[in-house]
DNA sequence: ACAACGTATATTGTCAACAATACCTGAGTC
DNA sequence: GACTCAGGTATTGTTGACAATATACGTTGT
């Protein structure tokens, strides 16, 4: 996750980074009112470093804190989902922008080799949650940092992309279309490749439009309910 | 600065406030590396609540610590700034339009109310760097607020507008175009007032990049190397 | 019986001492 | 003379104990 691996790996990244998988993964459940002392049990962790990973956590908005009165997993409403794929629609599409006009030859070209892989897994009919979950994600975030924007790159891997994998593991949302995706990730790459930014915004935008309407419509159907 | 005044206000709240603003008015110039214990003389505090700060403000990439090594305040590229303000464009384009749809007529009315009173401040030939500053803040600070999303404001309010701060106390940019920032802002909320969500996003897209382009000239012109 | 108050407790916030590590200085060698 | 390597030092990371506060419970008064 870290980019260059900082040599030496100290308590509070391994704090932050256990808390963060933990609520990503829902281990930790959202509204939960969790002591120090549990996490530092659970994750063998002394208050320190904890206390150190809880501030950068609250400063993502992954969880709140309420001075002396504990630590809660930040409950998230299916609106909240919603607004935050507005959100990625206009990051994103911006990314894929910039990715069209500074991404090198090599990076677009494995962009379309894992575009590749990704179809093989589909047609062969296994892994298609690897897909969803993980496949997905790895095609948004070569994107994000081929953009060169530092801090786009750093917002959307830093923050949204979490808060978005949350949900995602929570209600094993982004079901369906599978197919579809792959389609409009394959349109994408087309564009980036012939260095057309205004066209890869666009069917970027279009792309993160189309799963937000397919969220809203699983809430219209009460399968989302939070 | 914080919503809702949480009643007890925490030395590691004041350490961060008072390293951000520190930061954001260049009292801590960005590249030096400087040390816990001077922090902690400085702001009278103690390096517990020092470190949670610090921890924080790594997490918002407003510096960064290399373990062992100590911190050093972020230090910013010229180019950098620019692709800052390509992401107010789009991000800054949504808040507008959300807030065309769900901003009340009080707070529309409020809205109009700063801008009368940045016009006089113009006119009367004085506050002219409060406008530029804090007025243009606040006048962008109700639009995200205005979207009523959250995750889009805390990102607006909490990141992005703390790094461009940080830029224009640094090099006093954003010089000029008074009037015409105003009668652009006006236009944007003329939009917001009748509802029209996509000229809204449409305007404050044009606006942000006038200014982009603003700050692109005068990095042509060498005024603004850092 | 219900509400309000005061106390008790458990949890969080804070502090100061200890341990580990990166940087700097100096000597030694090529 | 320049480079390498080793040790010292100062700074950071970590720990455990202490202080402050919010919640919960029991008591008391109406």
């Amino acid at each position: 996750m870290s980019e260059l691996a900082s040599q030496t790996y100290t308590r509070a990244d391994e704090a932050f980074d256990c808390l963060q998988t933990a609520i990503v993964k829902g281990d930790l459940a959202p509204g939960d009112k969790i002591g120090e002392l549990d996490l530092c049990s659970r994750f063998e962790l002394t208050r320190g470093p904890l206390r150190e990973a809880l501030g950068r956590l609250e400063s993502r908005g992954l969880l709140v804190r309420r001075p002396h009165a504990g630590v809660k997993v930040v409950s998230v409403s299916a609106s909240e989902l919603v607004e935050l794929y507005r959100i990625r629609e206009v990051m994103e599409g911006l990314a894929a922008r910039q990715a069209a006009e500074r991404m090198t030859d090599q990076e677009i070209a494995d962009l379309q080799a894992t575009l590749n892989t990704h179809e093989a897994m589909i047609d062969e009919a296994r892994g298609q949650a690897y897909y969803q979950a993980e496949g997905d994600y790895d095609f948004h975030h070569r994107i994000a940092t081929g953009s060169r924007n530092t801090k786009l790159a750093q917002m959307l891997l830093g923050d949204l992309y979490y808060m978005v994998r949350m949900y995602r593991y929570r209600l094993s949302t982004s079901a369906g279309r599978p197919h579809l995706a792959l389609g409009e990730h394959r349109r994408i790459v087309e564009a980036i490749a012939q260095r057309d930014g205004e066209l890869a915004e666009f069917l970027m935008k279009r792309h993160i439009n189309a799963a937000r309407k397919n969220i809203e419509k699983k809430i219209e159907e009460g399968l989302l309910t939070i």
